[in-house]
DNA sequence: ATGAAAGCGCTAACAA
DNA sequence: TTGTTAGCGCTTTCAT
């Protein structure tokens, strides 16, 4: 490790020259001749010299840094959404600041104190289903996939988001393509931070419906959680009292594992008795025995498009994502061998 | 949002003391009446006041804020490490700041090169298994899971692992145990970034010898990467030419994973016939329809040495973490149903 | 208990 | 093309 903490002021003077010029030749300006910023960046080269980015984001009174506020990283669809954005975002010289939540309201305030505080220039929220007005702040904000209800599109903010309902509706669609009439779901009972879970179910009502199925509240299994266990014990439910249905829609893929491996445990044929969708696409969907048909977010295009309003807001474009404010993506169904 | 950038000028002069006066409020070193501090504080809070944090890092030459070097968030193991250590630390007023470096060199250099930049006063790395000279700085460093092998202990750094020989020993020994005499092992062939599984290896053979059990080399099955696929192509290869063992170690959950569903999707009974050891403990594993048996590190305890040795060393204490320097630790065998 | 003022490292406005 | 300098918001020393 080289001499510490040498500032602009050093390199200055071993090279005779001004620290408005270091500065110049840091920032490329180009007012400066070829052989001072020959001489200047073979004296920063040689003391590895590193500009202090306090003292810049002071004077500047900004730093090219973004938080996210995510609930959980090891929520493998959080944890892609952030590594894609990071490395996007890392590549047009801006930070990610991860800020994990825990789904704890105060957690998520005094990240947003300190994203204030740091002068952050950017916000991206997986957040809450109600926003107060105390949690807000007043720079470029991308909320994505949870969107508030209570959002409003006035200052310089966009929502992106999946389109849950569509969801719901082409996975009970393919179940009932596939000849299933007798369609089940199990549901996610997310009374909190989405309605995520509540669009799906719409949607798989009107899949029912545009088939002329008969709705029947019999075939819905609400449960608390979205994990394996609750998937296997709605599984057993339909098992041993509301009858088997023979195709099952599980509004996330957790449930649709728990859901296949009760199934299987009690010799019932998958997909020959019960079809099954899920939704999300986890990798682990597809590592099962039967690997699990599903439903994938627009990944890839939620973090191009929020990574692109940020740089239009920065170079204060008027970009047409600016206009749009509220964004819709589509999702797609996985074909794989539960349906 | 109330009005923006309020300096702790405009909250002197609101509340008619001197900045120094604020500062000191805000910094809770005593020196003040009563008095003068309720008013402060109702003005900092009236006006919603945050205090620049760039500032106060470029005053104090520091910033409480901890880099961590991550190969991949995604990975459940490391995710999971970074949520805790996140967590830890911002109880005690330190921000972690992930660098997801995707196993590219050059991301970790750029990162390190930001570290140094913003001033922060830590460093976790999971990172290579050679460090060069240019690839240290010198703020206290936590070396974690991974740990170079030319690493120095001279300077203000410790290194946290857990024990793979160990791991590879007791998950062999576990497999003896229950009665086989023909243990194979799937091994992931990793030539960079970590010796782990090769240490895993080392145990597996040192279990064999305690047990007067001859190795054989057509036992091991070296793989380029620890996924299911490989994990069944592994079982694949034991099935339909080297024949089957009746204990079977993966170096990893995954290729556990992938060696389990191809056993039984040819009939392979297990735990009857091949009994199956895994390794890590992630969440996959205990979600089979066959539970697997596997190692889990000792999350928690690496999580809470590295954490106290920030803090002690932060406040220059000279405690028995700064001597130990290389701490490894124990790891656990979970029973399960695949052995 | 309180205030005045220096200075952290940088950028940018102005001057030359 | 280059230099001088003010000032970003804060902490801290030195007075008082």
């Amino acid at each position: 490790m080289p001499d510490k903490k040498i500032s602009i002021r050093d390199i200055a003077e071993k090279s005779g020259v001004s620290v408005a010029t270091v500065s110049r030749v840091i920032n490329q300006n180009g007012r400066y001749s070829a052989e001072t910023e020959a001489r200047v960046r073979q004296i920063m080269e040689e003391y590895n010299y590193v500009p202090n980015l306090l003292a810049r984001g002071l004077r500047q009174q900004q730093v090219p840094e973004i938080g996210i506020i995510v609930p959980d990283i090891t929520n493998e669809f959080f944890g892609r959404l952030v590594v894609q954005i990071e490395s996007e975002l890392f590549e047009h010289g801006y930070t990610l600041t991860i800020c994990n939540t825990n789904e704890d309201r105060m957690i998520e305030r005094r990240y947003l104190e300190m994203i204030r505080a740091k002068q952050m220039c950017g916000l991206i929220r997986i957040s809450h289903e109600h926003l107060r007005e105390e949690e807000l702040i007043d720079i470029p904000t991308v909320y994505l996939d949870r969107i508030p209800e209570n959002i409003k599109y006035t200052g310089q903010c966009i929502s992106v988001e999946s389109d849950h309902e569509q969801g719901g509706y082409i996975a009970t669609k393919e179940l009932i393509k596939q000849g299933c009439r007798n369609v089940g779901i199990v549901l996610h009972d997310a009374e909190i931070s989405t309605k995520a879970h509540e669009m799906r179910y719409i949607g798989y009502k009107r899949a029912l419906e545009e088939a002329n199925i008969e709705f029947d509240v019999k075939k819905v299994i609400r449960v608390k959680r979205a994990d394996c266990q609750n998937g296997g014990r709605a599984a057993l439910e339909f098992i041993e009292r509301r009858g088997l249905p023979d195709g099952l829609f599980c509004t996330s893929d957790l449930l649709a594992v728990g859901a296949l491996d009760e199934f299987l445990k009690h010799g019932v044929n998958v997909p020959r008795q019960v079809r099954i969708v899920g939704y999300d696409n986890i990798s682990l969907a597809k590592m099962m025995m039967i690997p699990i048909t599903t439903i994938s977010h627009p990944e890839h295009t939620m973090v191009d498009i929020t990574c692109r309003y940020f740089l239009s807001a920065f170079a204060k474009e008027e970009s047409e994502l600016q206009k749009k404010k509220r964004i819709v993506l589509p999702v797609e169904l996985i074909k794989r061998e539960t349906a």
